[in-house]
DNA sequence: TTCGTCATGTAATGGGTTACATGATTAC
DNA sequence: GTAATCATGTAACCCATTACATGACGAA
């Protein structure tokens, strides 16, 4: 019972975490920042970034770095900046979030969270998770091809058109993802330098 | 003032009235079929659909067909099944959101909706939603590439994969997003019979 | 002094998920 | 009879967005 009710449980908090664990940072900067983490584009709203920095304040994951305490780099004099630097209890939540390969970690947001912060964990780590996130790609192939065949009659172009692009892109997926096992497996951290 | 506050406005309503607009169904019926219109997989959950139902037999967009009523395939003898008709009303809102080709279309789940009932609009009506879907993968696609140049310094090898893979299925999707203009502008509703 | 940006926050709202509650029908 | 599936619904909860409220700082 109590898996975790709502949607996306933490996602959110796990970026701010890795983030702040990188280096402490203001409100207003992590949500600039939040974008490179969180998919590719997508910017959080402060109505959603504060209340969860409140919230992480009062669980203690976090703590306020007074404005003059200074240690951070582009810490310009502007004004009230609340910065906020990561616990022991925080880092403890981050590592344990990073070391994480169970099926929460295969859901497309989430996925991207991991991927970010890739280079903090072992290539074990990294391994179960790809190959989750690969089987994930392939069950939901495995369903559009089902559609595909079995809806075929009542179909028009579109649909079917849209289906055919899809199955495509999900196929493209997998193989990115067996591309990225097979360079973790050949030992390395031999990735992103394929001529361009 | 009052835009349309919170977040996906109602892709849901719509995909249920394009659904009915087809043929009469039942709530359960209709939690099967939704996922081939909104997106390619994902299933709606009924604490979702059958509040939405309500609303809409409330607004008037839809009406109860007493179960003897028939009129519907597949109405083997079940039991209690509501099943839900278009009323006048809910068949000129379905109109009138099927003839929108502003801002909200180009929407990643819109756009799969007002693809899904593509075949029931004029063909200016979907160039005008494809380009602008185009526009929107155009702009995500420059996002993409200013970040990936601005912060070239700081990201190790994963991010960099990770937005070039992002990069790589944008650029896809406008290719695929303007072969179907090109087709449609080739006057034609010669969709999804590329040999595969 | 006004405008743009930096900066922090709250309130109202919307919409989705899980888990729960209930019950009929069909297949074994 | 009992389990699976069909079928409808509610309650608690979570999380995100918009719009609003506030205010300092720098530049025109």
């Amino acid at each position: 019972m109590a898996k975790q009710s709502g949607g996306k449980s933490g996602v959110l908090e796990f970026a701010v975490l890795g983030l702040l664990h990188d280096s402490p940072m203001h409100g207003y900067e992590l949500r600039k920042q939040l974008n490179s983490v969180l998919g590719s584009f997508r910017a959080i709203s402060y109505g959603s970034l504060y209340p969860c920095l409140k919230r992480m304040l009062g669980q203690g994951m976090i703590r306020e770095m007074g404005p003059a305490d200074a240690g951070a780099p582009a810490l310009s004099g502007r004004r009230s900046k609340i910065v906020y630097q990561l616990t022991a209890d925080g880092k403890e939540r981050f590592e344990s979030l990073l070391a994480e390969t169970g099926p929460e970690t295969w859901d497309d947001e989430r996925f991207d969270v991991h991927f970010a912060f890739f280079s903090q964990t072992d290539s074990d780590v990294r391994v179960r998770i790809l190959q989750g996130r690969r089987s994930r790609m392939e069950e939901r192939l495995a369903s559009l091809k089902g559609a595909a065949s079995k809806g075929a009659e009542k179909v028009d172009g579109y649909t079917a058109e849209l289906a055919r692009h899809g199955l495509d892109s999900t196929e493209r997926e997998v193989r990115w993802l067996t591309e990225l096992i097979e360079q973790e497996q050949l030992g390395g951290k031999k990735v992103g330098n394929k001529a361009g």
